[in-house]
DNA sequence: AAGAAGCCCTGATAGC
DNA sequence: TGCTATCAGGGCTTCT
């Protein structure tokens, strides 16, 4: 489900929830998600005011009033829902096995968050006081997109000695954190930008026209509420609608919307690649 | 050492 | 209907 928009899309739903109150009780159903929870994880939030509910690439980031920092990864699968007093319109609407709710966050006021996740590939993890930042994991993360540290000068540099296809190198999260699949082919069609072209021939002319639609397309899907693809929704069960924009993602085979040639399906580094032959070069 | 491929896991869908 | 194969928005690890 989730790219930035789709995070960011969740951290505005779950802020009424869970910024501000304390946390009563975790409630852990199983011993590990993609990875084993931290030790005494439930132990430690228990009590903890969230003071603040952030979000870095596609990560959730509570600061917690002890001073440690839980970071919430949602893989491909994962998603909140929030019931109790005051959220009777995020009702558990979604049709999920309970057998894939996994983390049941007990909040003050009777309000509960509950993780839901058929695929396990997200994580929670607890950072010690200070350690989040000094964390190999969000030192080598990229600038956010939409910051202004995230330019075409800064993509020209960092861009003119790869050999990798442009394509991959959008989806390092080291080059530039938050972007996935969709989003990246979505901003290559837009750019005119073959996803097959190689890195080093992006550096100039073409980071110039290609930064500032990411900019577009990220910015665009946040205010559409994320996509909603097979499953993705709000917390509050409502469905994002920026998949109705899409040009080239999932389009394989359909016309392509400028030129009628039909769009082309290709495999890059495991993942699909969608995009318009003719337009993009 | 960079880049590609394999893998974690479950569920939905297409094709036979 | 039921089986099998393929695919999925991510990211870590292992290969070449």
């Amino acid at each position: 489900m989730p790219e930035l928009p789709e995070v960011e899309t969740v951290r505005r739903g779950l802020s009424p929830a869970m910024e501000g109150r304390a946390i009563e009780r975790v409630e852990l159903r199983r011993a590990d998600l993609r990875f084993p929870f931290a030790d005494r994880f439930a132990e430690r939030l228990k009590g903890v005011r969230i003071e603040r509910l952030g979000r870095r690439a596609k990560f959730l980031m509570a600061q917690l009033s002890s001073g440690e920092v839980l970071t919430m990864h949602l893989g491909m699968t994962g998603r909140f829902s929030i019931e109790g007093k005051g959220f009777e319109a995020f009702a558990h609407s979604v049709s999920n096995n309970v057998i894939h709710d996994h983390v049941v966050f007990h909040m003050e006021g009777g309000v509960t968050v509950t993780f839901n996740d058929p695929r396990r590939f997200g994580f929670m993890e607890l950072y010690g006081v200070g350690e989040a930042e000094k964390s190999k994991r969000f030192a080598e993360l990229g600038p956010e997109p939409l910051s202004n540290s995230f330019s075409s000068a800064y993509l020209s540099e960092i861009l003119k000695n790869k050999s990798s296809p442009i394509k991959s190198a959008l989806l390092d999260q080291r080059i530039v954190a938050g972007l996935g699949n969709i989003y990246v082919c979505e901003a290559l069609f837009r750019s005119g930008i073959s996803p097959v072209r190689k890195s080093s021939t992006i550096a100039g002319k073409r980071a110039e026209k290609l930064v500032p639609v990411i900019k577009d397309v990220i910015r665009e899907a946040i205010d559409a509420g994320g996509s909603s693809i097979s499953d993705f929704a709000q917390t509050d069960g409502k469905l994002g609608y920026f998949q109705h924009s899409f040009l080239v993602y999932g389009q394989e085979g359909k016309a392509c919307k400028i030129c009628d040639t039909p769009i082309m399906r290709i495999s890059q580094s495991g993942r699909s690649t969608f995009y318009c032959t003719n337009c993009q070069k």
